[in-house]
DNA sequence: ACAGCCGATGTCAACGTTGACATGTGTCAA
DNA sequence: TTGACACATGTCAACGTTGACATCGGCTGT
């Protein structure tokens, strides 16, 4: 800048008057400024410049579990698709579904001076460390599930209405034995709330909870096995509902396999293929760009000082597909 | 720093030594330092810490054409556990591959003064504009595709050696009639290769090459449409070599709809539910991880001093996964 | 006993930018 | 003619840190 200066024959100052159009510049100055700018190349350094004015980095740093999962991958862009218009960048870190790696992301991004924080908990991590943080006033924002051990904005999914619907889709089409296969039950959210949502639409449909439909398993893997183990029950189910895309894809594969082509089916969450299964696969479509849009834009409104103490809960509705898979008969 | 210092009756630059291990600092001293860290709750500011070290921010500025893509989000993925351990932040933007949102997003990263620069470039641009900066110094690193109007260090898959052995692998089952479908040609470089590895494979078999069997369209519908174009020729394939993953899923699509189980299909990037499909899909799969992690160590070696001049070009090698698509005979 | 050195800390300025305030020049109304 | 005021620009300090160099007391070796 001081270059530029020298060059044009004024203070620094003034170059960057005309650089931010602040304060009167003569019209002549100002462009001989702005060729000397183009002349010598040269670009005003932001870092600078945020340490100046606010003490504050404009970006917003994003904590997801993982990036080549396109579900995050989508939250993302929605963040990144609200934040770029209003001219704060985007600092990311896939925290690998640890709690540790989650906390010293968070440091880096609160080091930073980051302008807000969205993050993606971690299942077996604990928020308390964030209150300070959020007490003196910077925007932070969970995504997809809740804070722990603290009351904090998020945006997340209508996971147990959803389920309640995917599960009440697989009655409508006469099942009464269906099988639920989950993530390990441990302290996941999403998989909580689901299976809440399935447990409510057995009970609105006066129906008992059978225990033993019930089976977990964390991969696609896992979870194919745990399809393979309902199948083999003594009254087994004639419908399943995958509550995540692992255990959709796990159970996919198990019928496959098995050539069932008779056991109804609907997951949670929309996969690529799912139209060209056999059958089609129905699913509960989840929104993960609005997921991300909306907590960004309550990221921006904390920002604009909406004061509000109160923590906000957004749920972001699911979408049911049906598409044959889930609309097969009962079998027996 | 100075509320730590003044808490424990130091000056600031002792808090700094304390905090950065730098030059000696009394064991007790250290301790009161430490202390008073953790009672105040202080943070170094990054910003600060970064403009007056370097004048170069600790981070590296990524751009993709798209979050949501899976691809590329785990490009970003080998990006960044890479960069993480040696203490740099990933900064990352998309361009929904076009140069002017590329370029923007370009001028910003620069503007923050990042340490490194990765570029996964959208088809229109031109990166002449760079040149300035990679003469600094500045480790530029292209991805996936080669720049446009500079010589740069690039990484990208082995596309063209892959293509040659998908459309192989496809004439060593009988097959003579090969399709191709891929996007639109332009000037997409990784077209333009495979393109030309499936000429390759057609040449080394001693099979003429027929423009009618080259279809093209840009997303899963139009290339659905290409294939039922295909299909329709008087004399049509009975092979197809899909050559991204779009026209493998719109090939995928256009067969089952059309109920045509005998057309073989080789696609290019592997798919979540491949394996799934019937039959299971058999593909050129690229390792889109690695390309990250190498595009990302050859930025560190530069930052690291490696001052050739000369750009460099690494070539991920892809993998043939046969599943049972591109193993059908001919069905005449 | 004294030079020399090492360990512990302090002082000052600088990184690149901008906010607060000051200066100087010309214009216009009273 | 003069005071007021708008405009164009300059000066200085500060943001939070650390590099270069200075200071000071005590320990070592001869």
């Amino acid at each position: 800048m001081a270059d530029v200066a020298r060059e044009v024959g004024v203070t620094a100052k003034t170059v960057s008057r005309v650089l931010n159009d602040d304060g009167p510049v003569a019209v002549e100055t100002r462009e001989r400024v702005m060729e000397a700018v183009r002349k010598l190349g040269y670009q005003p350094n932001l870092m600078a410049r945020n340490m100046r004015v606010g003490a504050r980095d404009a970006a917003i740093g994003l904590v997801i579990p993982e990036m080549g999962n396109p579900f995050f991958g989508t939250v993302a862009g929605g963040v990144e698709s609200v934040v770029r218009p209003r001219g704060l960048t985007l600092i990311v870190g896939s925290s690998s579904e640890t709690a540790e790696l989650e906390r010293s992301l968070v440091a880096t991004f609160l080091a930073r001076r980051v302008s807000g924080l969205m993050i993606v908990p971690s299942a077996a991590g604990d928020h308390r460390y964030l209150r300070a943080e959020r007490a003196a006033g910077l925007p932070i924002v969970f995504l997809d599930r809740p804070a722990v051990g603290m009351a904090a904005d998020h945006v997340v999914s209508g996971n147990r209405e959803g389920a309640r619907q995917g599960v009440a889709h697989l009655l409508a089409h006469g099942h009464r034995r269906i099988g639920f296969v989950g993530d390990l039950p441990a302290v996941l959210y999403t998989r909580r709330e689901r299976f809440q949502g399935y447990r409510d639409a057995l009970e609105a449909a006066g129906l008992p909870f059978d225990r033993a439909l019930v089976e977990s398993g964390h991969d696609q893997e896992a979870a194919s096995a745990a399809v393979v183990r309902l199948l083999a029950l003594p009254d087994p189910p004639t419908a399943l509902f995958a509550a995540n895309n692992f255990a959709s894809m796990g159970a996919v594969v198990a019928l496959a396999r098995a050539r069932r082509r008779d056991v109804a089916l609907v997951g949670f969450d929309d996969l690529p293929l799912a139209e060209v299964l056999e059958p089609p696969l129905t699913v509960v479509a989840q929104d993960p760009a609005a997921i991300g849009t909306a907590a960004a834009e309550l990221v921006l409104s904390r920002l604009d000082g909406r004061p509000s103490r109160a923590a906000c809960r957004e749920q972001i509705p699911t979408r049911l597909i049906a598409r044959g898979s889930g609309e097969l008969p009962p079998s027996r």
